[in-house]
DNA sequence: CGACGCTTTGACAAACTTCAATCCCCGTGG
DNA sequence: CCACGGGGATTGAAGTTTGTCAAAGCGTCG
């Protein structure tokens, strides 16, 4: 096999990541119920275990000693993490609201699915991490709080796919993933409705009025 | 092969990265040459090719369309980069001085080298590349931009591990790295002489005299 | 020596944070 | 059913950090 035909493959892959992955854990491993903000593990904790979200959200972080807080990311129903290709922790992750998680053991899922399985599947995994990482990266090094609010609806809204857009996380929580305060997220989100951008029929459910206002603004 | 066996072996091959690339690399592929500022690829061009410094230095950057920069990362001799599991590069790279690359073909590699070596080659590329964008993610997100250089003097400094170090690139560049302004870097830099953290013998060459303060400051 | 590019410094402006007060939504209990 | 209470969200005012603009310094290379 060539390599360009492993890319191509693992491209594939990635686009079927949902349906592959549930095929292959399908009926392993234990669902577990995590409480709203229940760690569901640690940073720097062994990493053998591999999860997938049932129903919930759950977000990734890392604290610093002053309690700082860096959010790495979200995950939705059918979203696998904990993927840590070093066997450790790297962020802590937690329940954002009650959650129903699968987890299984790696071990497990590595003697069931086979090697080649197994890879492509923590493979996709770990490129979509990469993925999110860099794009996120440039948020926070070089956008401004506007853009940074607005690249997050509008994120948000693709990935959910539906006209009005359920948040399922607070403004603490929208505030440290973009690396602002709370009240620089509120000031924001007030700014682009003020623009008529987005409408917020309640402070956890909002609607796009002007996408590609919105995509400018996110630039 | 067990999970566990695969990971530890997967963290042990991190480690012998260098030696493992270069044993397989060596005598393969094509070496050029790239003068300062030239560019070795550019984003959203496919990536089937595999780069690996032999001498000088590499900055991978992403452009926004009014011209804010962000770098990536920064890669010296004997590293590779390039390694897109998409066959997609999401940065550019550019020499950042005068540099000789090495050039191989992805597919030639993985012809060479076998489906499990070239696996775990470009598992531990992606691998390091995610602890990279991770650690800036907190960079990035939360600390302040004393904190930010301080982290990026020490991060030289254990990756250089020499008494004196020297910055290979200028300013701008360092800026670009830690989102900040070039005047914002030249003045925290001056605030870590003050306090006899660092000492420059040159803009481009320092050493640190008080480490400890150096990693409190760095949090 | 002089010109050019990069760095440093200063003064000021803008962006963002902090602190504090108020508001609003929602659930609870009278 | 309505008053009450609490947690999160919003708003305002003031403060801090960082960015911007401009000038001066420094080093290097013709």
């Amino acid at each position: 096999m060539t390599q360009t035909q492993s890319l191509d493959e693992a491209t594939r892959l990635r686009g079927e990541t949902k349906a592959a992955s549930s095929d292959i854990m399908m009926g392993m491993g234990v669902r577990m119920s995590f409480a709203k903000d229940e760690e569901i593990y640690g940073q720097d904790e062994d990493a053998d275990l591999i999860y997938r979200v049932i129903s919930g959200v759950v977000r990734t972080t890392r604290i610093m000693s002053d309690g700082r807080r860096q959010i790495g990311g979200f995950y939705y129903s059918d979203e696998m993490f904990g993927v840590e290709p070093d066997g450790r922790h790297r962020f802590s992750a937690e329940a954002l609201c009650d959650c129903s998680i699968l987890v299984v053991k790696a071990s497990a899922l590595h003697a069931v699915a086979g090697d080649g399985a197994f890879g492509r599947l923590t493979w996709a995994a770990t490129n979509r991490e990469l993925d999110r990482a860099q794009d996120h990266l440039l948020l926070l090094g070089r956008k401004t709080a506007a853009e940074r609010v607005a690249s997050f609806l509008l994120d948000l809204s693709t990935r959910r796919a539906t006209e009005a857009v359920t948040l399922p996380m607070g403004r603490q929580d929208m505030a440290d993933y973009l690396g602002l305060t709370i009240e620089t997220v509120s000031r924001m989100l007030t700014q682009l409705q003020s623009a008529m951008v987005v409408e917020f029929a309640s402070t956890r459910s909002f609607r796009i009025c002007n996408r590609s206002a919105l995509v400018r603004m996110a630039q």
